[in-house]
Order: structure tokens, then sequence, then C-alpha cells
DNA sequence: CGATTTGACAAGAATCATTCTTGAATGATA
DNA sequence: TATCATTCAAGAATGATTCTTGTCAAATCG
């Protein structure tokens, strides 16, 4: 089931890299490394940094997984690869997707030639945790 | 003229700091930390780079300065405080303002009790001059 | 005027996420 | 089994940013 999507990859799929595709697969909270690493270590303990970093490289190139460029402090990676966006909270930076089609058109005359291949939308606000 | 501007900021207005405003008003070019103390130096060859830090979280703090997420490897500011967006090219990461009114709203439902307040799009591409 | 406080400055050390390097281990192939 | 490529762990290296310290100049106040 889950291991054929993990097969198409094609990469080397070792229990390492197995362990972060599962805590990985259906995540909505756009870990960063860090918390990636902490949640597989329970499984692996001798597992580095170096191996989710390595990991997560391979998975980006692949287009399976997504570095978001929203914090500044961290790198926060999203598995999930269909079109959408993200409202962030300013405050404790609790990342949350949204997905709605916004037609986006760049009139010819703002682009300076450029070949515009997509775009994406931050929201910003605060969260009601936040804003208690 | 100018210096009206720079008045109204309410920061002490130094040698240093002036020739810092200088570089940037009405600088499009979204230059980091390092450009700006490159720019900088021909006139103060004895500035540091905690000046440039120094004064640019000032002119943050001031809302005259926004810093942008859109390079991982340096952080970008930019002086125009008027609402825009970015046209970012994926190859040499030079960045061009789009100044165009989109008329984004959530419905309530996506927005899972965030108080949103704002949102910035980011447009992705390659530019003339590395499509060559 | 002096004295005192405030904030800015330069220099360099400290931080910390990320990347790089190395050598060992593993897996695939034939 | 021999070969070759890939992955792994561990820790060193990198580099942008932040922090610390002592110095200095401008502003305030008696």
């Amino acid at each position: 089931m889950m291991m054929e999507k993990y097969r198409n990859l094609h990469i080397k799929l070792t229990p390492q890299r197995l362990a972060i595709l599962s805590y990985l697969n259906g995540n909505t909270s756009h870990p960063s490394a860090e918390d990636i690493y902490k949640a597989v270590q329970g499984q692996f303990p001798t597992m580095s940094f170096a191996t989710v970093y390595n990991t997560l490289e391979a998975l980006k190139n692949k287009g399976s997984v997504q570095e978001l460029k929203i914090d500044h402090a961290k790198k926060r990676y999203d598995p999930d690869s269909t079109i959408h966006h993200h409202l962030i909270c300013n405050k404790c930076k609790n990342i949350i997707d949204i997905h709605k089609d916004f037609n986006l058109s760049l009139p010819d005359e703002m682009t300076e030639g450029f070949d515009v291949l997509g775009n994406s939308i931050e929201f910003y606000g605060i969260c009601s945790k936040c804003n208690k």
C-alpha cells in the first residue's frame, strides 16, 4: 500500500529512510529537520542529523517534499506536494494548509521578461491559541 | 527633503545610519546585509557588520524596512513599505516588485480560528538573463 | 558651563542550523 | 566472490546572525 508509493520514489529504501517517510506521510505539521530527527530517534537511536538532511535532500529532488521558506530560524518541510498555500501564526510560527485555488495572473508589463512558473501565498495572522 | 523623512523615524541619525538610509532609499534591489555593508564600506571603512544589523533592526521596528524570507541563505531587506508582492528568479535569486492588488479572502472554515492579518504572494520563475 | 546619562559604535567572540568530509558498512550486479 | 555505487554515523567546517564588551559622542540637566 504505502510501500508501493515509496518504491516509486526510486531511491534506496533503508530502514532509516522508511522511518522518516512514515513520519512524514500525511503529516501536516510542517516539521523542521530537528522535529524529524527527534521523532525518529526512538526507533533509531544511533541516527545522525546528516541522515535526516540527506534523506530530505533526496526527497526534495524527487519533488515529494517541499522546503518552506517561511521561518528564518530553521527550514520547515512539507510532504504535501499538491498545490496549496499557508497560513502562519506570527507568534508561535504554527503553520496550517490552505487548500484553495486562487487564479493569480500577472500582466506581461509587470514581469520584466520573467518566465513565470508558479506562485505561493503566505497568509499571516494570529492563531486561536496565541489570541487568548 | 530626504532629511525630513529620516527625522520622522525618531532614531538617532548618525553618519553611518544616514549612509545606510541613503543607500536604501528608493532601492529596489532587495539587498542582503552583506550588500549593504559593502555599499557603505567606501564611505566608512571602519564600519562593522554589527552596525548594519543594528540599524536594520531599528528600521524594522519602525516599520520602514521589511525583512524578506525569500532566500534561505541570507535575509534580504526591502525599504518599500507599501503593500506589494515579489517575483523571484529560481536561478539567480533576483527579486522584482509586483505592485498589484489581489483581493485574497479566506473562507472562515479554512482559518481554524486564526485572526488573519495580511498576506504576501511570491511568484516564482526564471528571469530573462537566466533564460538565455 | 561640567557631570551624567543614553545610545551608538567597532571588534571580535559565540551561536546554531546546515553542509561537508571521512571512512566504514551495506546493497546491487554480474 | 569481486566490484561498484550508495548510504550511513560522527564530527568538523561553514557562515549568517546575534551577543558581549569596552569606548566614545551627543543630549540632558543641575
